[in-house]
DNA sequence: CATTAATCGAGACGGTACGTCCAGTCTTTAA
DNA sequence: TTAAAGACTGGACGTACCGTCTCGATTAATG
């Protein structure tokens, strides 16, 4: 009777995904072909199509599931520092070939408004959800003003990593997010004294 | 040497061009094939290839020749108010459809090394070139302060722009540009009492 | 082996093997695409190239599959009148649109040494194999004599049917074929008596 | 009237034929681009197509004047011998590798009928008239019957030449020709003796 | 002897076809 | 049923070459 095959089918799902973020993240979005991903996950392409409606869905699949959690956010002493933290695990990300995942996905949003909505719903906002949330304890704990955009100040500490991974303008080293750190914190501190 | 021979038509060069940028403004770099530019330009396609090695540096052409000079540095009575006006055209020319050929460049770029450094080399260092300027401008009148690194204060400005320019996080409207100047006055003004 | 995948669309090759050959019959090969021959089957342009190298072979197979049997040797009395018929059915196949593909397939192998000794491995030999049985047969039956070199008789007796074909110096109409035919009777009939 | 201006180059006239005689015979019409022709004569290619419409009527008119009399009459005895002298002759210049010419011509011909006409009326008729007033000659000589169909016997005595160097199916040698003489001799020779 | 006008070499032009490539879909056999 | 394998449609890509056009520079015959 026809029950068979089944349990292959996540083994195929996980093959599939470290094969396209292993494969990506070495060449690039567009050097890979989806033959080569499911070549490399030793799969059929038909069942790459079954799991994934297109190459774009893969990949971003493949970072949320197998490196979402690498930029987590890690605990400290207080908000401020577990934002400053996270700040330079991104950093880490983005120097890492990882950050060929980010590059690839933006550059493919850019013709392909669903994947940009998907980037933003599954990647990017809850990533900036985790910013606000920390921001919004960082105010209650006294360190930071309570009148400003936090949206705003989200773009300004985020969006010159960004600029500087998609545009390779420089360097993402310590020094630069140290300084990304500081710019935030010069514009963004309560008035009375701030540690660090 | 190359003096003989019928000369490259300027015309059809200029055509090519304006044909590219209404294209690829309109409906994105992916959806424009090099044909479609080409007959929109009344050209044949081996013209293009023998003024451009691809489409890409067609658009980069296009975006330096054409609107290049959209963005350059209105005069003002101060190197700050300059600065400050120059924050809001680029906005306004990110908000207009020609927002589509930066898009578009910095996605192609991400696959592209020579497109990557063309691009830093031919537009985005240009304009970092001029901000840098009205900086030093800016901290010799006495406006800013003489100690940060002003590649990084540049990337935090503009890095937010592209951001949402590339993300689509949010809008690039008057209100974005004003938080971002302020947020840039803020962390670099000089000590003494700061205009606006 | 290879046994898996999806096999080869019967229904595609001939598709493309009628749609050139109607197209190459009606307008000849130089001026029929091969996006033309793809779009006339309903195929895509890679089905065709990845059942054949290049247009040319197309056409042969259409030439070999569709037509091949319209040259077949006709039953008769003897040898001699098998002989006689078959010229006449290759004279009606030469003077219709189908000759075109004669006409194409010798004009492209003049360029294409591929070309050539597939024509003539699968389409000449095979007649000239036909041709020669018979004259054997002929020479048997008592009607021919036996002291001559076939290939050149053969050569002698469809080489002019080619000529009028490719040169187009007259026509190749009964009165034509008939004097052809007797010629060679002339030649090579044994010395008694051989009736027509 | 407008007799003025520079005159036409004689020597760029012959330096084009005699490149085109060159290059076509030796790799092919095909695979010799017109840019290669004025290349290897050192002139422009405007040149060429101010003295030729096209490529193939260069050939034609190379073949022409640098070759045509090499497959003239010679003079000979009888009219029957200088039949054969020149069978002899045609066989030589079709296994040279000027015989490319031909075939690149009769080739083009078959998708090009204004090239088709051309080939026939100025190369193929004026050979065949000179066959026929030998053949003329040889029957007012008593050596050939006066009852068939002069223009038949012509396509039978080089339709297989032409066979042979269209289609590959053997060689043009002595024995060959000879062979093909003696057909054409047994065919329409006088009643009475004829010599060889 | 200067003028004149068509020719010259060089090479860009519009157009058309080629053969390659890949995305996403479909179809077979094997398990 | 589902998997692997690989063929399918569709459409863009970049190349090649034809025959035409446009330069600045020649070159004979005319005036």
């Amino acid at each position: 009777m026809g029950t068979t095959g089944r349990p292959r089918s996540q083994a195929a799902h996980a093959a599939i995904l470290k094969a396209a973020l292993r494969l990506v993240a070495k060449r690039g979005f567009r050097a890979v072909s989806v033959n080569e991903i499911a070549a490399e996950a030793g799969v059929g392409k038909m069942t790459l199509y079954r799991h994934w409606p297109n190459k774009a869905t893969v990949v971003m699949d493949a970072l949320l599931e197998l490196i979402g959690a690498e930029t987590a956010f890690p605990e400290a002493d207080s908000a401020l520092e577990s934002l400053r933290r996270q700040l330079y695990l991104q950093a880490a990300f983005f120097r890492s070939s990882r950050g060929n995942l980010i590059r690839s996905l933006v550059s493919e949003a850019q013709s392909d408004p669903e994947l940009a909505t998907a980037f933003r719903d599954r990647w990017l906002n809850p990533r900036r959800e985790g910013v606000r949330q920390n921001i919004q304890a960082a105010i209650s704990e006294g360190s930071l003003r309570a009148d400003f955009n936090i949206d705003t100040a989200i773009d300004q500490l985020y969006g010159s990593l960004y600029y500087r991974l998609l545009l390779g303008s420089g360097a993402i080293d310590e020094q630069f997010i140290e300084d990304t750190y500081q710019q935030f914190l010069t514009g963004h501190k309560a008035r009375q004294s701030v540690r660090r």
